[in-house]
DNA sequence: TGTCAATCATTGATATATCAATTATTTATT
DNA sequence: AATAAATAATTGATATATCAATGATTGACA
């Protein structure tokens, strides 16, 4: 029934959200906080800026997420000491436990998502994700040069 | 840098959303609502329930989003006289308005997320992003024959 | 060196989304 | 016909996301 792209993109997106909701709860994070450690499982250690830049999220979204991270003990938060403004984010060991919980999880959902995809599909369709997000990126830093970086 | 399917539809999808949000504020939409619009654009008239149903979202979602919508004269709210639980709604002329104004920002967003994309490219995304929901749809109907209809 | 602008993080206000519980109506069962 | 179960919508509690404004620190430059 619904064509446009804008409603595909929509529903298969939200469709992956629903079913990995529940294991959220069960591993003990909020819908908005595995992404952050999945980043930092990579870094090792960065700022809340990088991550704000990063996933193009309000710098106020990802200081609430890391309070609520660091209460429930993922991750740790001191200050950055080469510059007192910034802070500097670790994963815990309970964050890295938490991460390949969660990373289990994803490899499920895709396992789900792609059945009779076959592998040239899959790659195509990393393909066209990537290419469809960059596309919009070029816009961005075309015009005005807004903040996000990389 | 992130290859899961995960974080690739996450990523274009927060980009268009990003890229729309300008537009929610200057046609006086909230985030959620124009695809609420579009359901009853083509529907002409329908109960809350089949948007939730359709969209797979929570009908209080559903509720305060059309107590919005009407309030801002978007959508008109009557009781379904054969079935005195439901409401049957239907857009205003101020909604057809808005929808028509939101489709036409949407058509240039995909303008802009497609760009360099071969007709048959984009014929084969929109298959595949229609096939990524589908799997999830069969999977949640297999094992307990979940609400969501259609 | 001293002021001004820029940067990183936080807080308050508001909107959206989920979950659980409630009300009102309809359907099913006995 | 009377009671129980199911369905449509709503409300309250909580979490998340955005925007705007503030505080603290750093960098630029006159």
């Amino acid at each position: 029934m619904e064509k446009t792209f804008h409603m595909l993109l929509y529903r298969a997106f939200h469709a992956q959200r629903n079913y990995l909701r529940p294991f959220l709860s069960e591993i003990g994070l909020g819908s908005g906080q595995p992404k952050l450690l999945s980043y930092l499982s990579r870094k090792t250690e960065c700022c809340q800026r990088e991550l704000a830049d990063y996933f193009e999220i309000d710098p106020a979204a990802v200081s609430r997420m890391l309070d609520t991270l660091e209460k429930g003990g993922f991750i740790a938060r001191k200050t950055d000491s080469s510059n007192r403004r910034a802070d500097s984010i670790t994963l815990t060991q309970k964050g890295v436990r938490a991460h390949n919980a969660w990373q289990k999880h994803c490899e499920e959902m895709e396992d789900i998502m792609l059945r009779g995809f076959s592998d040239a599909e899959r790659a195509q369709f990393a393909d066209f994700l990537s290419r469809a997000h960059q596309n919009f990126h070029e816009t961005w830093t075309k015009e005005g040069d807004v903040s996000c970086g990389n």
